[in-house]
DNA sequence: TTACTTGACGATGGGAACGT
DNA sequence: ACGTTCCCATCGTCAAGTAA
């Protein structure tokens, strides 16, 4: 039920068939709000019904109410995200490995399994496809990897592969630390899915700077969960960028909070609560196998 | 059986856009 | 500058579903 009125009454509810003449009429004005004397007529109309006459008097502003909320379940539903999140035209970077691990993708594969030279993607056991994502240099952002161009390896240091980023040219390609600036690209969180972040967690965040936006990796300093409605998560994270050490705090997952792979296996065995675990465990079935 | 979670939906407040 | 309207995000509550 809706919030009550202020005068304390029972909470108000449109019949189906009232709904059902509302929906109608938005089709037809082609999702558009009717017109002030469309909207009284509705309202005139509801309030002398059989069902109401005499009990219930539907005021105009609740007609308009409905009209404005049905619009924004609407948009908000088609606009919704098949997959993972993408927040054009910048390139989506991804989650972290988990607080102190090295990513796991890369952590335990022998180096002829690499995925370089070659493309960004490789083919794990169970040909499932994996993407991955490196750091830059320059600005400490992750961004997604189009192309491995060459590696090299070093006696005393870690290997370091040449990376073109996805949507950039040559001239932005960098050198970076295989064990430290690559990994396998994360999901993004869904609104469902927002159970699996929790306080402690590192994660991947979207910023936005006076000139730019990019994702930054951050940890969850506080998880205030909210009920969801059919619009999304309306749950609010407290985070703290890594790079500059700035707090905000955010709601997810519109904003690009993403879920960290070794986060999730951390989980999904054997930590947090069950529906955490489920998620995380169903996350490690639907097309992903990792060496821990 | 009870507590908790999730989905649903009307109500509300803030801010942008617009007209005067 | 001010008032009005509109859009959007969020709030608050109930009912049904689910887990313990």
């Amino acid at each position: 039920m809706g919030r009550p009125p202020h005068s304390g009454g029972p909470a108000f509810r449109f019949t189906a068939s009232e709904v059902a003449e509302m929906e109608a009429c938005l089709q037809e004005s082609n999702n558009a709000v009717p017109t002030r004397e469309v909207l009284s007529t509705f309202a005139d109309k509801f309030t002398n019904s059989p069902e109401r006459a005499g009990k219930i008097i539907v005021l105009p502003k609740q007609v308009w109410n409905w009209f404005q909320n049905r619009r924004y379940a609407q948009k908000a539903k088609s606009v919704k995200a098949p997959g993972k999140l993408s927040v054009s035209p910048l390139p989506r970077a991804a989650a972290v490995a988990g607080d102190d691990s090295i990513p796991i993708t890369i952590r335990n594969v022998p180096n002829s399994t690499l995925p370089f030279p070659s493309s960004g993607r490789s083919t794990m056991d169970n040909n499932v496809q994996m993407e991955f994502e490196a750091k830059s240099a320059r600005d400490g952002a992750w961004y997604d990897v189009a192309t491995f161009i060459s590696h090299r390896m070093f006696e005393t240091a870690d290997p370091e592969v040449r990376v073109r980023f996805a949507g950039f040219g040559a001239e932005e390609d960098e050198w970076v630390n295989v064990r430290k600036h690559v990994r396998q690209r994360s999901l993004p969180c869904e609104a469902s899915e927002c159970v699996a972040v929790l306080p402690k967690d590192l994660i991947l965040c979207f910023q936005e700077g006076k000139d730019q936006a990019l994702y930054f990796d951050a940890h969850v300093l506080d998880a205030q969960r909210r009920r969801h409605d059919v619009r999304g998560c309306r749950c609010r994270f407290l985070v703290r960028y890594d790079h500059d050490l700035s707090e905000k705090s955010l709601p997810s997952p519109r904003n690009g909070l993403q879920i960290a792979f070794a986060t999730c296996f951390e989980r999904a065995r054997g930590h947090g609560t069950k529906k955490q675990r489920d998620y995380c465990s169903n996350q490690h079935i639907e097309g992903h196998q990792f060496h821990y």
